[in-house]
DNA sequence: GATGAATGAGGATTCATTCAT
DNA sequence: AATGAATGAATCCTCATTCAT
């Protein structure tokens, strides 16, 4: 492929970039950083993305897929079936915390940069709907589910649901610290609505 | 008193920037931002302050302040007098750690910033150096340490000593995220020299 | 009178000013230093003088005075009186250069300030014109002149010949440096004109 | 040469910027004007230089690069060989002289620039030893000269002395203007330690 | 693909000046 | 008369972004 050496470069400007971004936090980290550190002209950065925020963005996509896999693997193992969802939505907002935490992001660029996040994690999502379903479709297999419902359509509810929480939990943080965001409380929604819904599935 | 309307403007100044900080981090915390939340022009600010860097001190010092006054009375309940020392000096680690990650400081701007934030200290130090000698003073007239030194010596010393082993952690981070550094190995570090210590003093 | 005391501190504030203009020049002087160095806060420099600028032409103002006083002595000393007349002018001419390089006026600066400036000799030149008339009044007693002219009418033709050949000079050095302006070149025009007239006066 | 473009943009810019600093002086010529003088956005001149400083430095740089081949070429024609090595001390101190006028400069700015200055001169001061060694040499060849000395050692000692008598000069001069320096005493103290040093070669 | 060069949009800081008391 | 407090207008400098080559 033509761009198989344009995607090894890009792939290292993202490793270099995420040591500056975690050094620096997201605001302190100038592009003559990574550049220099990824040995390379600030301008040539303009080619491999489209902007900062871009890097940043592929940055945390690529860690996010780091995360999701060893999340996924370390589920698997995870006591019974019920506890294997709920620790996989537990964990997953865990990992959000310490994303926001690793970049010294505050509120208002959670804020700004939120959506563009979210579309980011679009691709992500495909894999997490996917495990969960999986999931589902085992607890079926196993007659542990009485439920018609499409499992598809089950999980990317829940995922949803978990992700609306987490907006929600952080637009309400208007006046707090950034990651004094009562990260506990929107774990405990979050359990319980997913609690819920498996009990409705188990019915 | 002349200042005192000043006092209370420098004060409340230092309130809305303490929001401001909190809100956007230091970095991204703008002194229009201060002015406006404060009702008044950025230049003013310069009234008060000789510039941004001690507007962000006289806030953190302040919130020292207030949780120096918390700490010490949170202690005085806590077990027997070894438990009190220990966790003074745990919690109080603890604590240096919230107000890095409060604002949003990375390890660069730590080691810039450290020697105006130890220097701003001197003044909480004084104050924590005669609650510790407190303790001190109040476990000998119990007999509980059989010791002829100085006992505000001994306090100055385990301040000193905690410190020291804070700085050390911070500045060996230089690799690793601002936040990560492993604030538990210090914790260890401290609380084994500080009970070293107490045992010295049993002898 | 009621203003005596204040002429005495407005004559501080001068003589304090001009050591502040000496030392730093006029843009580096801020109001800061004359009002510290004259022990009296800034916004208390505004009751005796309207703005820096003003300040600026009285310390100028003052030093022209005394520097004229000098000046008329010396001159009386000269030879003849032909002498007397121009070395009178030629005097004043390097008082001027002196003035300039003294306060570290730019050509820009004295552009903008030569209005004020003259405005401000306006008094001095009373006691200019008299003193030359003076002199034009002694030589005519002596029969050295044969003119019916007005002296006085003279005397201020040749000030303001002599000022105008100033002004000339100083505005056609738009592109040299500040103090390269060639004085040596107007004083050569300034005293074959006074000559020219001398001449006149004698017919 | 890749630079060569870069170097002559470099190099027009510090013409324009010489022209607004010898009409303005340092401190009223902003960055604008050299900006526009030069037909860019100012903030293009930190790509050429660090600061506005950067810029005044290359320009004296400049200026004394082309003055110390001025002098070279003309005390060549000076009568005998003494007379040649103390008309080069006397010119170059002359020409510090105008230099600190030609921008207007204060004493203030004069101690902190200084040591800026020196550092930059360190490459001129090169070319000033080789051009003295050279002297000396001549007349060692000449046998005017029994000194067995390093002649490069004799020339470098001779510019020590005559800078360190030109900065006690300014360091004493706290309290007056700037420009009364009084040279002329610079001037002597030099003459006579260079003549000493001749006369002790001579022995 | 890569980069030297350029720039607009800020952001911290300074300072002459004003004003209420 | 005097001053503490306030501010608008600079001014230096930084940085993400663009563009011609």
């Amino acid at each position: 492929m033509k761009s198989e050496k344009a995607d090894n470069k890009r792939q290292f400007i993202l490793e270099e970039a995420a040591k500056c971004f975690g050094k620096y936090g997201y605001e302190k980290t100038i592009l003559d950083d990574i550049g220099k550190a990824a040995n390379m002209n600030k301008a040539t950065l303009y080619y491999y993305f489209k902007n900062k925020e871009e890097i940043f963005m592929a940055v945390v996509l690529a860690e996010s897929e780091r995360f999701i896999a060893d999340l996924q693997a370390k589920v698997k193992d995870v006591g019974n079936f019920d506890q294997k969802i709920v620790s996989y939505f537990s964990e997953r907002l865990h990992y959000y915390k310490k994303v926001v935490n690793l970049h010294q992001l505050s509120v208002a660029q959670l804020r700004y940069i939120q959506p563009l996040f979210d579309e980011l994690y679009q691709k992500v999502q495909q894999t997490e709907i996917a495990f969960i379903a999986q999931l589902l479709t085992e607890a079926q297999q196993k007659n542990l589910l009485r439920s018609q419902e499409s499992l598809p359509k089950v999980a990317e509810t829940m995922l949803l649901v978990a992700n609306a929480l987490k907006h929600e939990g952080v637009l309400q943080a208007k006046e707090l610290y950034a990651h004094e965001i009562d990260y506990s409380v929107i774990d405990q929604q979050t359990n319980y609505v997913i609690l819920l819904i498996l009990k409705g599935l188990q019915q």
